[in-house]
RNA sequence: GGAGAGGUGGCAGAGUGGCCAAAUGCGAGGGGUUGCUAACCCCUUGGGCAGCAAUGCCCGCGCGGGUUCAAAUCCCGCCUUCUCCGCCA
């Protein structure tokens, strides 16, 4: 959410953003619905003023007709101050964040600026297998039986696998953890609000599982609980930023993506993921300081993996709504010969905090909204693609990252019998 | 799922129709006093509208609606927390 002082000194960079963005909005008409707002709230104050004043005074039978009479005038224009209002904030909360000045104007994925590539592409003397001959080989996973039992995109996991799937989860939870950030088992099951907060609603519906007709949903990412987890607060400013490790399982109905990377463990309805959330103060250079931290965590977590990487700075026409700046952070993955996407690191100024009512009070006494950053520390299976097929052996074995060995208690994954 | 009790400022906690933005305590920030520190004293510590500003006004006691000339206080619905019982990983 944008604040409406903001619209109205910044009326066409908000559209250009918009448009950027690749978004319908309609900035005059909630200018022009502020205004007839204000003159309400004119309005209905003015009448208020005159009831306090006639509450103070001697109660008289004039009195008692006066109020009488303030009482209709004033519900006939709060109806109308709530009609103006109801429609301005809807028009509103589709008003996308406006990026920073250093993000690159682009349609869409074409227009992403690659910042960084590291790491050598894994060379084979054979030729390599994709993950799901690996994993079908070794018996990591059933997908037939994956699909039986839970529909489209179901999987199970299974044997070393299933243990690196966890030990991955634990491996980066504790790094993380040892780094100062706070860690938090987040729900799953989220209420509406969160959704909204996080600037999913209005625009990704469609996306997101809703449990039967209570308020709860189930959250695509840890994002949207830990976001929300200080929703309604003031926090100190000697607290922030208030960093935060979470775990999560993630559920996505991938709604757009019909008949896209159908096989395989890369695009899952059901997966985990360990995500970093920070809080910070309403200050871009600091925020800036913290995006590029979180971006240091991931990709010194696809090091210690010993996986080739390359970090694509986003452009406007494939950034989410609410950020302002975004990196995206890709692995090589040597079956299809290109990089997938392993994490996601934005800024979304106050955004999120303006509709989810996260507050700092400052130093001099007065409040204002805090920022809010997430970033990806890792999401599995999705990177178990990159381990399998990176590290797979001529014989079809696969060597385990040397960090992931001893948690996991094996360091080879091979054939039985 | 059943029974009961609650939700007030950054926190704790008074307040049961007008004298209430709301006692008191704590915390936080600013200032003062003081060799230093501690203690002490003063001020500040939700949002909106109008205004260049000084300032003025309005809203704000979980959320929404109602009663009343007047609501933190009375009524209704919802959300939520706690305690006990039941069920259960």
């Amino acid at each position: 959410m944008l604040s409406l002082e903001f619209i109205r000194n910044n009326v066409e960079k908000v559209k250009q953003a918009a448009k950027n963005k690749k978004r319908e909005v309609n900035i005059d008409k909630i200018l022009e619905l502020d205004e007839k707002r204000r003159e309400l709230i004119l309005k209905t104050e003015k009448l208020r003023q005159e009831r306090n004043t006639l509450a103070k005074q001697k109660f008289t039978d004039e009195s008692k007709v006066r109020g009488k009479a303030i009482k209709d005038e004033l519900k006939k224009f709060d109806d109308e101050l709530n009609i103006t209002e109801l429609e301005m904030n809807r028009l509103l909360s589709y008003v996308p964040n406006v990026p920073l000045d250093d993000v690159p104007v682009g349609p869409d994925a074409s227009g992403n600026v690659e910042i960084k590539k590291v790491g050598e592409l894994t060379k084979f003397n054979f030729t390599p297998k994709s993950h799901i001959d690996l994993a079908l080989s070794l018996d990591l996973f059933d997908l037939e039986r994956g699909s039986k039992v839970s529909g489209f995109r179901g999987y199970f996991l299974k044997n070393q696998l299933a243990v690196l799937h966890i030990g991955l989860m634990f491996y980066v939870f504790q790094k993380l953890v040892k780094k100062g950030y706070t860690p938090l088992i987040a729900p799953a099951i989220v209420k509406g609000f969160t959704l909204f907060g996080n600037g999913q609603f209005p625009w990704g519906e469609e996306e997101v599982y809703k449990l039967n007709d209570e308020d709860a949903y189930l959250a695509g990412t840890a994002e949207v609980p830990v976001t929300a987890f200080h929703s309604g607060e003031i926090l100190n400013e000697k607290d922030l930023p208030k960093k935060y490790v979470a775990f999560s399982p993630c559920f996505r109905k991938e709604a757009g993506a019909y008949g896209k990377d159908t096989k395989g463990l890369y695009r899952l309805h059901e997966f985990w993921k360990v995500e970093q959330v920070i809080i910070s103060k309403n200050e871009i250079a600091n925020a800036k300081e913290l995006h590029e931290e979180l971006q240091e965590n991931t990709e010194e977590i696809i090091n210690d993996l010993g996986l080739a990487y390359r970090v694509l700075l986003m452009c406007t026409g494939d950034m989410g709504e609410p950020q302002i700046k975004k990196y995206d952070t890709e692995v090589w993955m040597p079956y299809k010969k290109d990089y997938g996407e392993v994490a996601s690191n934005s800024i979304m100024g106050d955004f999120q905090a303006r509709r989810l009512q996260i507050k700092y009070r400052k130093k001099d006494g007065t409040t204002d909204y805090c920022y809010t950053l997430n970033d990806t520390a890792v999401p599995s299976p999705r990177i178990l693609i990159a381990i399998l097929e990176n590290f797979q052996q001529e014989d079809g074995s696969i060597k385990v990252p040397k960090v992931l060995q001893s948690l996991v208690g094996f360091n080879k994954i091979e054939k039985k019998g």
